[in-house]
RNA sequence: GUGGCUGUAGCUCAGUCGGUAGAGUCCCGGAUUGUGAUUCCGGUUGUCGCGGGUUCGAGCCCCGUCAGCCACCCCA
């Protein structure tokens, strides 16, 4: 059992081989879908200044103010372990200009971290994908952008439902700030406790509580997209007529109000009721003043985030999780003498680029036991006899297959089992095959 | 940061009124040197999360703490 000393940090999971699979898989399909888009990878470090984000996502939100995880370093410099990724791509495509007179399209796939109580779905690190498209203004990129997220989500097998609202410019928001604020302060006495703190933070937070009473008084508040300036409206009234062209359905969620500061315009949010309390699987908007505030040159630019340990936990109930898969041959050995022979054969097969699974030396049946836990398509033992001149075997774990012959036949025996050999050895080739394993 | 529930063998769990640690599973060996079943026999499981307190005596009661789960908050 645990032992106190020696325990993950809090929050902070530990995943291993029958669940990398999954991650893999999930990762190789996302590099897959983000090559179709043609986005690129940027590779990000996981530590920035402090300054950085409490620039880019706002003083007084939640993350800056109490979840970051953030530390002197040696020379006493604040550092901060990056709590979202598009702080610091935003960072790096200013410090290397790669927007001069370019529409970069950047994703990055990494962990995060945020130091909050940990519950399903919900953990202090935790791994994002992200995409950024810099300099493109119009509602076609929202809409591309939104068609990629929903491809994701479809390709995952994760069935969710898409909500998008507009904010509108800094200016409507500032002016509807004030709107809504006059139609809440008559009401402040029946508002929960949190919103009555939320309306000197940040207001429009108020039209997203859960608490009945208060979203009553949201429900009859005055609408954002009502009081947007004319461009946003256009904006929003052409992104919504693409994604009804690209047959991507949604629905307008008035109070959709993204928790960080630096979006205007477009906001959206694939949720699902599937994962209890948090419900956001992948969520972004556009932000098309966070990288002049930065101190780039003013750039529109859109981008989201999707969580992958929720998606994973989406596949997984809804049975799409990938599992490992299993090595073609498991050879086992029964005493020290035949082991060499053993490994060799291994060695020999490995170099064909058929995956072996090794084992021994040890009792028949503890090899038999190793094999079938191995789950490898083929098992073949060798022993004292199989050095003088006893036939060796190879046996199909779950079927019919067999096949007897020489040690030294042992590869066109896999063969005419059916094993796929590359065409040519990649130890004679100067490219390597693809190891050869089952699913 | 707040609240509720839960921590006993690798895993799933039982443990009565406070009386000195159990089951199943798994693993290993044998019955059975040559193709996996079943069955039978034998064998190893442990800081009862950790620390303190009460008691003649604590897995059990009390306090603290750590961790997990769930919810609030927040968010991906």
């Amino acid at each position: 059992m645990a032992t106190k000393e020696l325990q993950a940090v809090r929050g902070m999971n530990d995943i291993f081989p029958s669940a990398s699979a999954g991650w893999q898989t999930l990762e190789a399909d996302l590099r897959d879908l983000l090559s179709l888009y043609d986005y690129g990878e940027i590779r990000l470090p996981l530590l920035e200044s402090t300054e950085l984000f409490a620039r880019a996502i706002g003083d007084v939100t939640d993350i800056v103010q109490k979840e970051m995880y953030t530390f002197a370093d040696r020379n006493g410099d604040s550092l901060t372990l990056r709590p979202e990724g598009t702080a610091g791509c935003v960072r790096a495509a200013i410090q290397h200009q790669t927007m001069r007179g370019q529409t970069p399209r950047y994703y990055y796939i990494g962990p995060m971290f945020r130091h909050e109580r940990p519950q399903k779905g919900r953990y202090r690190q935790f791994h994002q994908l992200g995409v950024e498209v810099f300099g493109q203004a119009g509602a076609g990129a929202d809409a591309e952008v939104i068609a990629l997220s929903a491809r994701i989500l479809k390709r995952s097998g994760v069935a969710a439902a898409l909500q998008i609202n507009s904010l509108g410019s800094p200016a409507a928001r500032a002016a509807y700030r004030e709107r809504l604020l006059s139609y809440l302060r008559p009401r402040e006495a029946a508002l929960c406790a949190d919103c009555q703190t939320r309306m000197e933070r940040n207001p429009l937070r108020v039209l997203d509580c859960k608490v009945p009473g208060c979203q009553e008084i949201a429900a009859a508040a005055p609408h954002l997209v009502d009081h947007l300036d004319a461009e946003s409206a256009a904006h929003f009234a052409s992104l919504q007529d693409l994604l009804t062209a690209l047959d991507i359905p949604y629905v307008v969620n008035h109070s959709l109000v993204r928790g960080l500061d630096y979006y205007n315009r477009t906001v959206f949010e694939w949720v699902t009721d599937a994962l209890g309390a948090q419900g956001t699987v992948l969520a972004g908007g556009r932000y098309d003043g966070l990288i002049s505030q930065l101190g780039g040159q003013q750039t529109p630019a859109i981008g989201f985030a999707v969580g992958l340990e929720r998606l994973l936990a989406l596949q997984e109930i809804q049975g799409k999780l990938a599992t490992a898969s299993k090595p073609i041959l498991f050879v086992g050995a029964l005493d020290d003498s035949s082991l060499v022979s053993a490994w060799q054969l291994a060695e020999h097969l490995r170099d064909h680029a058929i995956s072996v699974v090794s084992g021994g030396p040890a009792s028949f049946k503890s090899l038999m036991k190793q094999a079938e836990r191995s789950q490898a398509q083929f098992q073949v033992v060798i022993g004292a006899g199989q050095l003088q001149d006893e036939p060796v075997i190879i046996k199909e774990q779950h079927g019919e297959g067999r096949w007897e012959g020489s040690l030294d036949a042992v590869t066109s025996g896999l063969q005419s089992l059916g094993v796929d050999f590359p065409q040519h050895a990649p130890h004679t080739e100067h490219n390597f095959a693809t190891t050869r394993r089952l699913k």
